[in-house]
DNA sequence: CCGAATCCATCAGGATACTG
DNA sequence: CAGTATCCTGATGGATTCGG
């Protein structure tokens, strides 16, 4: 109950044994792509994307906050990852709409649960954090 | 299944209906907290300390590239949340462990979720990448 | 051995204004 | 409407040095 069932790690890194982190060649990309879905908003947007296709500037309500350089930068990394898809409609009024692909649709299970977590855990975390800063 | 069951949401946000996103008084916790640990080096911490508690030199073996600037930041942060605890024995040679709370061990899970659907489809995203990169 | 502190580079990301 | 372009700032984060 690793990390990795599915990938062979071939000798595991140090000497800690079980499954102490991931193989270190993958190690790399992992840490990439965690820190890119990670980001300041591609959770938001993939979870935003839940419920159907989102045209940009409904897009850009839903994500109260963003910016039109992030929203477009975001949304694009994410295409470019295979996450979303954008279609384009040439139509007089542009209209493009933006939703998640079976890939993202995968992933956005797990950022829910993330969300969710967050969400059901904001209350002990603000305790804790009260709690350090008047302690140092 | 939204992804606030236990919150209530006032009236959501704009128009969209079901569950759109997050209640706007949330949302900005949620969005902090969530690129707090989504940032570049919570995760994999959280990750490595899955197997018990750690010192610190073995922390920073566990996570490699890391430096000893974000290992000490990211472990005070993860400890001003509640995610871990660090315990400092008072030895002649010193030793310091850092081990996942309750709370961090419920994160955890999720967070090798995470860890897990990149190694699992860090193929598909290549790919993904390879084309868009060469179809602008 | 475990960190804190300082210095410094980069760049993510916000505001604004402009285009097709 | 759906972006692109440009400028600018503060946060992020690496390397190094110092302290307990």
């Amino acid at each position: 109950m690793c990390a990795m069932d599915t990938a062979e790690r071939p000798d595991a890194a140090a000497g800690r044994g079980p499954c102490a982190a991931i193989p270190a060649e993958q190690m790399d990309f992992v840490r990439q792509t965690l820190d890119r879905i990670g980001d300041k908003w591609s959770m938001l947007v993939i979870a935003v994307l839940e419920a159907g296709a989102l045209r940009y500037t409904d897009l850009q309500r839903e994500v109260p906050g963003i910016s039109q350089r992030m929203l477009t930068l975001t949304v694009r990394q994410l295409q470019q990852d295979g996450l979303v898809t954008r279609t384009a409609y040439a139509e007089v009024p542009p209209r493009v709409e933006y939703a998640l692909t079976p890939l993202g649709r995968s992933l956005h299970q797990i950022v829910t649960s993330l969300i969710t977590w967050v969400v059901d855990h904001h209350g002990q975390i603000r305790e804790h954090r009260a709690h350090t800063a008047t302690a140092p």
